[in-house]
DNA sequence: GTAGGTTCACAGCGTTCA
DNA sequence: TGAACGCTGTGAACCTAC
């Protein structure tokens, strides 16, 4: 990432090891089962009634002290193009390692390394994602969800630990951590802009597509003409692409 | 293609949690995931014995998000540029074990592989239900009963044996047989949250109505404007649907 | 190559109907 | 009761402008 070092978007990491709200062995009040399932559950209240006690100790500040450092760097190579089998959408694997994308290799099966780590959720990552190093999952998960108005409810205390495997399970706290290490919803496009791109793009395709089209017919005519005679020739009835070119 | 759904539900837990901090490098447990989510499964504290223990749990997070997405079709008619070549997960060929059924959405007639097992009955499966890898009927029978107070009494020991063929006559014993496997009744959506849904949906559906019908007009308006001449269309003002349609 | 966006199969919760 | 199916969120795999 060569580019703009934006260092300063990386501070904190995620905090697997610590955070330690201990004795949850608890059963969990039915009741407030079913507020949580909705949503309702107030975080602030009480939640975890149990026999014996109350867990979940309200420390807030569940602030998380920077840790080091990712590390950095990133390596890819091409990309192919083989519209490979599509895993499945939780992935179970995924060790963190140089993991790799791209499962039905054709040809020259290459890969793009993934040698970062989300800063959300620990999964691996390609590249910065609205300003901050995440993985596809949370990069996905923001642009879905930074914008909604809705308020979303935490069914505990909005502490929730997010990881690999949690992330899952309580969008509030995800999307907090998504705002705690700095990615910005303003870089998430506007509907407006999104239309407009979307055009630009679907322009582009059937341009290129006429193109190549044209191309071809040239290609056999230029053959036809060659063979035979050199009589007529086909030019340029094709407008110049630069008329249907895209505005940008 | 991994993810035989053996690994068994509750059992594997507390291995897990061990090796959380590790890593999570292999298949997952749905409900540590939901433990961790909650920030529960912490560190080092406490492990969860398997056996007896209720977790913790709901989150019904996904629940509580409104929005949509572009289940239906796609493709707006015009521009025939489809994601090509994209592998079903699922073929229909070859499956000499699987049990198929036909997957809800797409009309189309693909079907989805059965190939795990229900732990409470034995009978197959497609994935977890409240917490455990269960058949479809199970699932049901477990959302229909899980919260009835009513005593249910087993004709014969409070022993009986479940599976595919028993599960029908002794509902005691089943539901039991579900608790115990780690179904958690927690998950079930309350009145509450199944009332706000229905109203989400009703309301998602009406306006996709109301955009498709938007869609189509401009579609038809579009041809009789390139019907005369063969110039460049103009695309559909109204973008295909995407995920982020709505605004909620 | 990077980092925006888009597709679409799938998980898992609910609902319908025979 | 249970098979079939509707819905929404998720995430892997892509596409593309810069
Ligand atoms: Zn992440
Ligand atoms: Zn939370
Ligand atoms: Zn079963
Ligand atoms: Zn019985």
């Amino acid at each position: 990432m060569g580019y703009d070092g934006d260092e300063s978007t990386r501070d904190s990491l995620t905090d697997f090891s610590a955070t330690r709200l201990d004795g949850f062995d608890s059963e969990f009040d039915s009741s407030l089962a079913h507020r949580i399932a909705l949503g309702i559950a107030n975080s602030a209240s009480q939640v975890y009634t149990n026999s014996s006690k109350t867990i979940n100790s309200p420390t807030n500040a569940n602030h998380n002290n920077p840790n080091n450092s990712p590390p950095e760097q990133q390596q890819s190579s091409s990309s192919s193009h083989s519209y490979g089998n599509r895993k499945r959408t939780y992935s179970t694997a995924s060790n963190s390692s140089g993991v790799t994308s791209n499962g039905g290799d054709k040809g020259g099966g290459e890969k793009r390394t993934a040698t970062k780590v989300c800063r959300v959720c620990g999964d691996k990552a390609f590249s910065y994602n609205f300003n901050v190093i995440t993985c596809e999952s949370c990069k996905a998960f923001f642009r879905r969800n930074a914008n909604k108005d809705k308020e979303i409810r935490c069914p505990f205390n909005d502490q929730c630990d997010i990881n690999i495997v949690s992330r899952r399970f309580c969008q509030r706290c995800r999307l907090q951590k998504c705002f705690r290490v700095g990615m910005k919803k303003e870089w998430i496009m506007s509907e407006e802009a999104r239309l407009e791109k979307k055009q630009r793009i679907l322009e582009n395709r059937e341009r290129r597509i006429a193109e190549k089209r044209i191309s071809d017919v040239s290609e056999t005519v230029n053959e036809i003409q060659s063979r035979p005679e050199p009589a007529i020739k086909l030019q340029s009835t094709i407008p110049a692409k630069s008329e249907f070119t895209n505005t940008m």
